[in-house]
DNA sequence: AATAAAAGTGTAGCACGCTACAGAAAGGAG
DNA sequence: CTCCTTTCTGTAGCGTGCTACACTTTTATT
């Protein structure tokens, strides 16, 4: 596992996270990526652009109108358009979609604490602060990529 | 970043790792995950079952049916019956393949030092050792899901 | 030997990520 | 005002991951 390098593990964890998320919400006709959407309304006045959730969760617009389509369909979230602005597609989460943060948030905080079972505080913080390096080398890498 | 935790952490790292692999090989028609499959049946004597490779990858089987036949259909590994024991069907790496191992290496090298920039042996080592624990949190946690 | 269980593979159907291309609305330059 | 650019959203098409179900082959049980 370990020979397999850095990128090998992430990869795996991340495959493993969120099968065990989704598991989680199923029950709930929801899945990991679902829940983060609902999530940041949430912390966002309950309503927000597609824009400003794909800033948020970081994904190309493409996915986010996805994840947006299909939350609708399950009436997590209605959608209006923003008379200020008619580009702009104003995403706002349902009584339904409240009732459930609760669960929601239990789910994420057992779910991080499972992954760091066993962790002191300072364990803990060292490896977001590792973790956030690694991004940070990630990102310009990949501007390094775009010229 | 770092206040929406791990999770989201090892997400997003996951999704920049994968497109800037993916990107990389983009020139030679093959994907991160195309890649890591010819990777292994290369160290493995050039061939393996599909169970094989299921094994390793960590994957279930029907992404590794996926992976390999488009494989295959880009010519890059020839399937046939293994005579012994029907039920397995083996992969075995086309020159075609092995010409490309070379390029392969490099870039995963280049990726894994990009990541570690700026990062000491002994940094780098405490990353892999944390994130192996990581790892074997979630492997329990999804033990005590199935049952 | 006949039947049952296990192992390997395949197919269907979905979610989610991407790139590439297209369209509508708003803002700026001339 | 007109034209061009920018911004936001949408669609098409693909790769990779999953679960659930089905099939074939082997192994184990009785």
């Amino acid at each position: 596992m370990q020979s397999e390098g850095i990128g090998y593990m992430i990869k795996t964890i991340h495959d493993r996270m969120k099968a065990i998320g989704d598991n989680d919400l199923r029950a709930h006709e929801l899945t990991y990526s679902q829940a983060q959407v609902l999530r940041f309304l949430r912390r966002h006045g309950s309503k927000a652009s597609q824009k400003e959730i794909e800033v948020f969760l970081d994904v190309s617009h493409p996915t986010v109108v996805g994840l947006v389509n299909r939350l609708a369909d399950k009436e997590f979230v209605e959608c209006t358009t923003d008379e200020n602005d008619r580009r702009n597609k104003i995403v706002t989460l349902t009584p339904k979609a409240e009732s459930l943060s609760r669960v929601m948030h239990n789910n994420r905080v057992r779910t991080e604490k499972a992954m760091l079972d066993g962790f002191s505080n300072e364990e803990a913080k060292l490896l977001a602060e590792l973790l956030l390096r690694v991004y940070q080398n990630l990102e310009t890498e990949r501007e390094g990529n775009r010229q």
